[in-house]
DNA sequence: CTGCTTTCTGCAGGAATTTACACGACTATG
DNA sequence: CATAGTCGTGTAAATTCCTGCAGAAAGCAG
């Protein structure tokens, strides 16, 4: 990667987020938290941002609706999509699901080497147009605009076509009985057929959705290949998960 | 190889990926890394490229980047969706090219009836998700980031698939000669394909615009059937189009 | 065809840039 | 005030850049 288009990244970022923070961005580039640094204070000198302890952040104080409102990605689901992000290797296929989970996994998705992202959701498209290396293929079909999702049967085609190395599922509920489920029928079959494709489906699971269900079911427990929780979720209620053989990755705060 | 069209190849590439690395070309074309410095330099000198350590960037950084072209003139453009918004009628199909002039229509569609609309822009499937009525149907494909449009084989066929009664077109350029142009080839062909689709074909023509031409040829000006533009463009400028017996629809302010 | 000139290309070597690591200093936070 | 995290500087290694030069290819005059 080059240094001045590092730089305009680092720009990009901070003003889709409104702030960058030093570590999180040396490992989504691959670098030394050093060399990112070196560029922070680099801009700083150029008046193109503003540098605090632990990163920088933009020159003009944005409105502060503004700033609320971006901050508002809980940061759950941020250390979450952080997490998943780092299992993506170079040249894999990875098949992101709608949803805001997965578009934290889209926000956070490495810049240093490439790979292929594949979305039947325009919203993850959007995600990724400033992503310097990943290639993005859309799926289409009609649109299920609650969920921003391509669905029908074009979308069932040309899922068909693809055959993803890791699938990151989002869905409503898990339950230990009852399986993934979401609220729409045609959504589900959909989320079963590309974790049907896929050779390995992991799905992102917060508190809320724990031990709960939803009108349609998508998958059983057991079909996947792994939770991604956050370390919050105690031990206790993660047990019936664990006796159903399904790998959990605990993510830390 | 010869000079002169290596230099235009490493253009292409700059366009094509906004960015060239000096040790990539000079392996993909069997030369010394001196040799493409040379080039870069030159280039460079000539003002077609930016110079920077590793390889070169487009010039402008980004001339007309999708995200950076948001906001030229936007009150024309809002003016020309909004008419162009109103040619829509009950139960019709309206397919959305990709690019900042249709996403003005995408905001302005009537909200008091149904109707279908296509596209092959996520950019524009978005713009939709809040409609109440409107059908969207997103066409999938290889994602061509700089424009942010879906594109390739999978594409075309998706195309091909729909006959929309209506095709609002976004070009970079329209000329009385050398017709409707744009600059990436694959675009160009996407375009053309989805005019030849659908019964009508509409073009969005801003001052900038006309008498103009981009590297690649979409259409000759009579295939239309009809331009869009707004009242500022003077009767005299119009004249080789009206002899071509192209119906135009101007916009008042 | 021969000899000369021009242009292009690759190579060598030194300069400049970039990056990562180490280490002591600094800052935030409890 | 103690600790963990972050900063900045110095340094060494790697990479990239530039200059000068020599050989090859192409163009041109005689």
């Amino acid at each position: 990667m080059l240094t001045s288009q590092r730089k305009t990244l680092i720009l990009d970022i901070l003003r889709r987020d409104g702030q960058v923070i030093a570590k999180t961005i040396a490992d989504d580039f691959g670098l030394s938290e050093d060399t990112i640094r070196r560029d922070l204070r680099e801009m700083a000198a150029e008046r193109l941002l503003k540098r605090v302890h632990g990163g920088a952040l933009p020159l003009a104080p944005e409105l502060p609706d503004f700033s609320a409102r971006r901050g508002v990605s809980p940061d759950v689901k941020r250390q979450l999509g952080a997490f998943a992000a780092k299992m993506v290797r170079p040249g894999r296929t990875v098949f992101l699901d709608g949803g805001t989970t997965t578009a934290e996994i889209a926000r956070h998705l490495p810049r240093n080497f490439t790979f292929t992202v594949v979305t039947h959701s325009p919203t993850i498209a959007g995600e990724l147009e400033h992503h310097p290396t990943a290639e993005v293929i859309l799926i289409g079909g009609k649109l299920y605009k609650h969920s921003m999702v391509a669905t029908g049967a074009a979308a069932i085609a040309a899922i068909s076509l693809v055959r993803p190395d890791i699938f990151f599922l989002g869905v409503t509920a898990i339950h230990p009985v009852h399986g993934l489920s979401t609220g729409d029928f045609e959504e589900a079959a959909i989320k079963r057929h590309i974790a049907q494709c896929s050779a390995e489906t992991y799905v992102m699971v917060t508190q809320e959705k724990l031990d709960a269900a939803s009108p349609c079911h998508i998958l059983p427990v057991k079909a996947v290949s792994g939770m991604v929780v956050p370390s919050s979720i105690t031990e206790e209620s993660l047990a019936p998960y664990r006796s159903a053989q399904v790998p959990i990755f605990t993510v830390s705060d």
